[in-house]
DNA sequence: ATTATCTATAGATCTATAGATAATGC
DNA sequence: ATTATCTATAGATCTATAGATAATGC
């Protein structure tokens, strides 16, 4: 065994409990599991992170703040609202199209283990608040000034996460009822990519 | 223990188990825990249904055939498109919000159990076309009178699903994050009610 | 006799830890 | 000396089954 294997067992181990934490939920993958695809013994997961709790939160972290990058991130600097709207949808699509299994991953956690909400509202809690609060007041501008129609700007998030988050928390449904391979599912993303933004635009008019 | 007891059993066991599945998910729910629920031994689950994969599938059934029922009721009889598709959605969401954990049921299971896909994919094919075929129709019509944009009636279904499932897909994550007891969830998703409606009939407009 | 139920247990996990051994960095 | 790794195993599950016992319906 190389100098440079005992450096990375430890980045080998989350990289690996990553992917099947993406693929079967935090429950569901043991860690012997783990091991096995890191190619390392099980005990050495223990060694590292002391217990598989832990090791669940420190891939939930990084996954929550993945998720919520759509209040951290500022999208590009059109000129017009309108503008900005579009692109905030679109971004927030490609990091859901990039990460697929991520809603699902936090659903099923929260979902299954409600003792840990604290923990995700906590986090929600720390997000910096000036990329929110400046959209809500871009929105009541336009609201103001008659562009849109009265609404808040939560509805209006919801809406954007719902209908983005929830294609690919359908994939799995979706791939089996119509028989689509990868490509065809990609296809069908990007088409509803266009879907989602023209709805969108159109639920805004006043 | 009495006749009626003995008569009841079976339908315990499934009573207790549909309960801890819609809480916990197929995998995670155990048979000591469905046995506890239903008040009788371990063994009796057994008995009645030879092995937990076949208890799974029984209440699995019923709940897919559920969920689809927005494929198989005719939702009244209005006069105008409009008023039978705001019916649709509203229905849709009715039985959402009976069932408010039956779309992370399927997901879930769908999710971690691919290998069940074509079971899943079956029920689907056995659906009776009619309602589906009808509903197809009608939105061609309204798109060749102009009344309507030119759209997939498949691309409406899944914004339609999509929207409705998703706010209690998020259930747990929305009443975490902004601190919901169940009466201020129940006010939220009326609103979303509405909302919902809105959206899809802008979504509509030519 | 048949059906329903129970107790007990085998055999497969799974997580976590103890204790031995090998590699690394002074 | 310290850090990283391994082997082995304890103790808790979990599903499924064997075999005994109680209740029911002829």
């Amino acid at each position: 065994m190389t100098a440079e294997n005992h450096r990375d067992t430890e980045a080998q181990i989350l990289a690996a409990a990553e992917e099947l934490f993406l693929e079967r939920g935090f429950a569901l993958t043991s860690t012997t599991m783990i091991a096995k695809k890191a190619g390392c013994t099980q005990a050495l997961i223990h060694y590292y992170f002391r217990t598989k709790d832990r090791l669940v939160e420190a891939v939930l972290k990084q996954k929550v703040m993945l998720f919520l990058s759509i209040f951290t991130r500022i999208d590009g600097e059109e000129k017009d609202f309108e503008g900005r709207i579009r692109r905030k949808i679109e971004s927030h699509f490609d990091v859901m199209m990039e990460n697929p299994r991520l809603p699902f991953l936090l659903l099923n956690e929260i979902a299954s283990n409600p003792e840990r909400a604290p923990l995700i509202k906590r986090m929600v809690e720390e997000l910096p608040r000036p990329v929110f609060d400046r959209f809500a007041a871009e929105l009541r501008a336009e609201i103001a000034a008659g562009r849109v129609r009265p609404m808040e700007s939560i509805d209006l998030l919801i809406t954007l996460i719902s209908l983005n988050a929830m294609l690919f928390l359908a994939q799995p449904v979706l791939t089996a009822v119509f028989g689509l391979d990868e490509a065809a599912f990609k296809k069908l993303a990007l088409h509803r990519r266009e879907e989602h933004v023209a709805i969108i635009m159109r639920s805004l008019k006043p």
